[in-house]
DNA sequence: GCAAGGTC
């Protein structure tokens, strides 16, 4: 129903109503309609911030939103540890914020001559944080309600606002705690972080921690040092290849796995001696995979990374803007799971008259007959579905907005199609009591990957064989490998190892592990993600002295206490008071080790050169030792890997082992440099 | 200036 708009004046003339706030303008949209049975007006606020109003006969009710916090905390002190704060307008704690001021003025505005104010931000605890300032600052919260839904559907808007509730005040209490609790410990060690550093160099840099921050840090580093202290240890494998029909291909060494370099010189030998292998079984199966599921953030992020290499920061960016430009639903969501209540063939209709669609469209149309129903994953989201694409037409789009896009009404079609079948050839041959594997696959029905084409999988011709018949064996070597070290992180990996950790939100986790870039802990280099100095310094830092904020137990214990608060076990104000005590106790044992905190930063800033130098890099040598603490490990490390390496090379000396490490680049980098510092001083000696 | 959490 096409909605009227009416200028500020036209609902100034109201004197009384019950405003109704909603977390964001779509919400409130939404709500609007549904309780005025889609007879709302809309107004706009200085021509931009939209609200509405409409009557049951009775009374006048106005619909206006906030967007998002529209308060933060703040404080006026400069030192820690610091205690005091309070909540202040969103654009003065944060100047990116500025936009909300608007919607600030407004609500602020139609306060004044509401009799009742109803609380239907979203039902979780930021929600209740969010609505309850605005009632609290703007209105009176003696004469509010709380509308509690878990979905905008019509009847769920309809009967949450027939059975309003008291203000959730345990909910309330908790939020702000949550608010309260990361702003204490974030704000204070970030402060103990930044004064070390001016202490020492007089110089005022960013630095920060916090609690989802810092564990995320933590695991980064943890990779990065297993990396750099990689030894590889020699493994010995077979390359084989024999031919099939008239195709050189791979065959895969079953059993046995050689445990030696001797034995598997015997195995090779004997595989060329015999020269053919028996096909013993042949196994030719199809598999059957189902189409994926509608995308939520992580799953478009994990996508565009692997397909498009986009950081998820960029591709949830890219989303948010075709979000705004209303191409696709909200994209903030865990959601795998498409609304029933959605006209899919109207959207699919649409979809068609967009450039280069149409045949996909039309395709999809005749595959399903036109019975439409998505595949839904497991993930759910209280208050949105997965990400569709809404049937607007896209107008200017840029390269990467549209490689989004794309994705984005591919895997909406895909979703809709059928399984792809893939046949599996699998064939074990012997020569004498080897066993050989020999594996391929092709895509026989492409089904829903003829509309999102992102698989490995090729349709290939599989040859043909029968058990019984002989495979000739056309090259055997024995070849060494090398253990690999851990894989390197990539901002994506980061991503999912916080979603799998629960630490952050849909909405923060990509921003937060950004910010461990801008503040140069981290960063890049080809995709792969790597720690700087200072980022090593930073985690060694709090792991001695705030140990607390390294872990993703303070997440856990912070949901404990949010818990607890609405239960009604523990007050916030405890909960704030165990707070401040612990991090008073953490601040005054850190503070007698502030400077060396101070030295060690500067140092890995290269600012101050370190006293006792090690004899590699530029940090400070352990007492007694030429070796900072990580090369002395990395030292210790290549002595007790040297056994391992002789179980495999008996005869290997020493030093051959050390020259050879020394030159591997499968070697993690701090092995390799001690290795390296350790030849030269042999040639040297010589 | 620092957090994490909402949303444009």
């Amino acid at each position: 129903m096409p909605v009227k708009q009416y200028s500020w004046s036209m609902c100034d003339k109201l004197y009384s109503y019950t405003l109704i706030i909603a977390e964001k303008p779509k919400a409130a949209r939404r709500i609007a309609e549904a309780l005025s049975n889609g007879r709302a007006r809309k107004c706009l606020y200085k021509r931009e911030v939209p609200y509405w109003y409409f009557t049951d006969g009775y009374n006048y009710y106005v619909v206006a939103s906030a967007v998002g916090h529209l308060f933060g905390l703040k404080t006026n002190e400069h030192g820690f540890p610091v205690f005091n704060y309070y909540w202040a307008p969103i654009w003065e704690v944060d100047a990116k914020a500025y936009y909300a001021k608007k919607y600030y003025e407004l609500l602020e505005k139609l306060s004044k001559k509401a009799v009742l104010y109803i609380n239907a931000c979203d039902y979780d605890i930021e929600g209740s944080v969010i609505g309850y300032m605005i009632i609290r600052f703007l209105g009176d919260p003696r004469r509010a309600k709380r509308m509690k839904y878990s979905s905008l559907t019509n009847e769920e808007l309809r009967s949450s606002f027939r059975r309003l509730e008291p203000l959730d005040k345990p909910m309330i209490e908790a939020g702000m705690c949550r608010h309260e609790l990361d702003w204490l410990w974030g704000i204070n060690i970030s402060r103990a972080l930044m004064r070390a550093y001016k202490l020492v160099t007089g110089k005022r840099i960013s630095l920060s921690a916090g609690r989802v921050q810092s564990p995320t840090l933590i695991e980064v580093v943890n990779r990065e040092k297993a990396r750099r202290l990689h030894i590889p240890v020699p493994v010995p494998s077979l390359v084989v290849q024999g031919k099939i029909g008239d195709q050189v291909v791979s065959l895969e060494l079953i059993s046995p796995k050689p445990k030696s370099f001797p034995e598997a010189k015997s195995i090779a030998e004997k595989l060329r001696t015999v020269g053919v292998a028996r096909i013993i079984d042949v196994k030719y199966k199809d598999e059957y995979i189902q189409p994926p599921p509608p995308f939520n953030l992580g799953d478009l992020q994990s996508e565009a990374a692997r397909i498009y290499g986009y950081s998820p920061a960029r591709t949830q960016r890219i989303a948010e803007q075709l979000y705004l430009d209303a191409l696709i639903s909200y994209p903030r969501t865990n959601s795998q799971k498409l609304p029933p209540t959605l006209n899919y063939k109207e959207i699919l209709k649409k979809i068609a008259g967009i450039q280069g669609y149409r045949l996909l469209v039309e395709k999809l149309f005749t595959e399903t007959s036109g019975y439409l129903k998505p595949r839904q994953g497991v993930k759910e989201d209280p208050a949105h579905p997965a990400i569709y694409p809404t049937g607007v037409k896209p107008t200017k789009l840029s390269a990467d907005q549209w490689k989004i896009y794309d994705l984005i009404v591919r895997r909406f079609m895909a979703t809709f199609s059928k399984p792809a079948r893939i046949r599996n050839l699998k064939a074990v041959m012997i020569v004498d009591d080897i066993k050989l594997g020999f594996s391929a696959k092709t895509l026989m029905y492409a089904g829903w990957t003829y509309y999102y084409p992102y698989i490995d999988v090729k349709t290939v011709k599989l040859p043909v064989i029968r058990s019984g018949e002989y495979v000739k064996i056309t090259r055997v070597a024995v070849r060494t490998s090398y253990t690999p070290p851990p894989k390197a992180y990539t901002k994506i990996g980061i991503v999912k190892w916080m979603e799998a950790n629960n630490i952050g939100t849909e909405a923060t986790r990509a921003r937060i592990m950004e910010t461990l870039f801008t503040r140069k802990y981290l960063e890049t280099r080809g995709g792969k993600v790597t720690v700087t100095d200072l980022g090593f310094s930073i985690a060694e830092t709090l792991a001695k002295y705030f140990s607390k904020i390294t872990s993703v137990e303070l997440t856990r214990k912070f949901e404990e206490y949010m818990n607890d608060i609405r239960m009604g076990v523990r007050s916030r104000e405890q909960v704030l008071d165990e707070a401040r005590k612990t991090l008073l106790k953490l601040i005054d044992e850190y503070m007698p080790n502030i400077h060396n905190v101070g030295v060690m930063l500067a140092i890995s800033m290269g600012v101050l050169k370190p006293q006792n130098k090690c004899s590699i890099c530029n940090r400070e040598a352990v007492d007694g030792s030429n070796l900072c603490v990580y090369h002395k490990e990395a030292l210790e490390n290549l002595k007790s890997m040297y056994n391992e390496w002789r179980k495999a090379i008996p005869d290997i000396t020493w030093r051959q082992y050390v020259e050879k490490i020394a030159k591997m680049k499968n070697a993690g980098l701090w092995v390799r440099e001690v290795a390296e510092y350790l030849t030269l001083n042999y040639q040297r000696s010589v």
